[in-house]
DNA sequence: TAGATTGTTAATCGATTAACAATC
DNA sequence: TAGATTGTTAATCGATTAACAATC
């Protein structure tokens, strides 16, 4: 802080500072974050930001610079205690919390989805797995969950706080999930389909698409 | 240009400009030519740069100001001609040949993949899936694709160049899998596993995470 | 102690944004 | 023509990088 700094104060003295995170640390504390649940699963204890650079494919020193504007987490000459990164990153992000995910699509896709840990990790649950074909329903997918008929969807987001609806729908049936989806409150979709979606403001689509990294990839290898 | 520049050339005068992309530009690129090609594939003869900003998350003037850095591929009051801008861009990244890959696992995400037009879609041919369980060997996945030994992965890697090694393989595989593809040559990875994997310098791997992005996204909902 | 790695500064580079003339 | 959208400039902001003292 420079002394001018001091004599014309961006806010009010006394008051905390600005709580939201611009969109790039809240990004990058992610993908730490998501490495940093890895690597303990792995039974690492430490990490250094060398390390988390090499993964995240993040500089070294925006990792350090990242983690210290929110307090000093390492230690010199040792790095990250991977425990306690995880949870203090989880504390600045504010996701220690549980949240649930609707599931739409029982195809190989969905079930990979339901049967994995990358949700789950993170304190997301999905406690609901829709399906049109008549031919699925009823079957278990895993322990927790079995696909149920489209139609039970405004039931669940009734009964259960769904923040997030996950698409595993072929792409022609995707629009129709995202509408339905929308119109029941539901803010953010992630979009496993290669539809594109038209969705009104306020309401956030991610879309998933590998072959955008393996083309970026490819340049650099052909070039 | 500064006139101190037109002094001290960076390069030859009368060679070409650079030919390497930096990698923001080469990434933000591929994520245009994803769009483009869904939205080609939707029937759309015609788009702006606003409606592309929408559909990456990258700000519509960046996007006009990185097209037009090779050309003036737009018509103003317009926009620009989808089938003319997949080709450009597919020229300026170099991606218009075809590609093949060798995808490993063929348990409900790999099927998902072999399935998937996503890869397809941007000249990348899937050309053998491996799996080790013998049930699986032998089954037929898609017209082309039946689950081969992983085993036969040295003959196919020295029959076809296989640029692209992609692991939908369960993690504690993950490592022994991309140990063999780097000892084959292999140099650009997906993976697709929540492993961490250790490569030598050299080799890319990209890790896709879908629950990172989800995590930032809603520590915006709930900010 | 010696080696390693953090926390931090300063310089550079690239991305973002607003604005607007050009022009379809 | 009128409306829309490109191509481009200029100003600001954030990311990247190198370097290094502090310190575990």
């Amino acid at each position: 802080m420079s002394p001018l700094d001091r004599l014309t104060p961006q806010r009010p003295l006394g008051q905390v500072p600005p709580e939201r995170l611009s969109i790039g640390v809240a990004a990058r504390l992610s993908r730490y974050l998501q490495v940093l649940t890895q690597a303990r699963k792995m039974g690492k204890e430490t990490i250094s930001s060398q390390e988390l650079a090499d993964y995240t494919h993040v500089n070294s020193t925006q990792i350090r610079r990242d983690l210290s504007g929110f307090g000093k987490f390492g230690k010199r000459g040792v790095g990250y205690n991977v425990d306690s990164l995880v949870s203090q990153i989880r504390k600045i992000l504010r996701t220690a919390g549980q949240h649930n995910i609707a599931l739409f699509g029982a195809g190989n896709l969905g079930q990979a989805i339901a049967g994995s840990d990358v949700f789950a990790d993170h304190g997301f649950q999905v406690v609901a797995l829709f399906d049109t074909d008549p031919k699925k329903l009823g079957k278990k997918v895993s322990d927790q969950l079995e696909v149920r008929p489209f139609e039970d969807f405004r039931k669940v987001v009734q009964q259960e706080e769904i923040v997030v609806g996950v698409l595993a729908v072929p792409p022609e049936a995707a629009q129709e999930v995202a509408d339905e989806l929308v119109a029941n409150g539901v803010r953010i979709i992630f979009n496993y389909s290669e539809a594109l979606l038209s969705v009104p403001p306020g309401v956030t689509v991610h879309s998933s698409s590998p072959a955008v990294d393996l083309l970026y990839a490819l340049y650099f290898y052909l070039a």
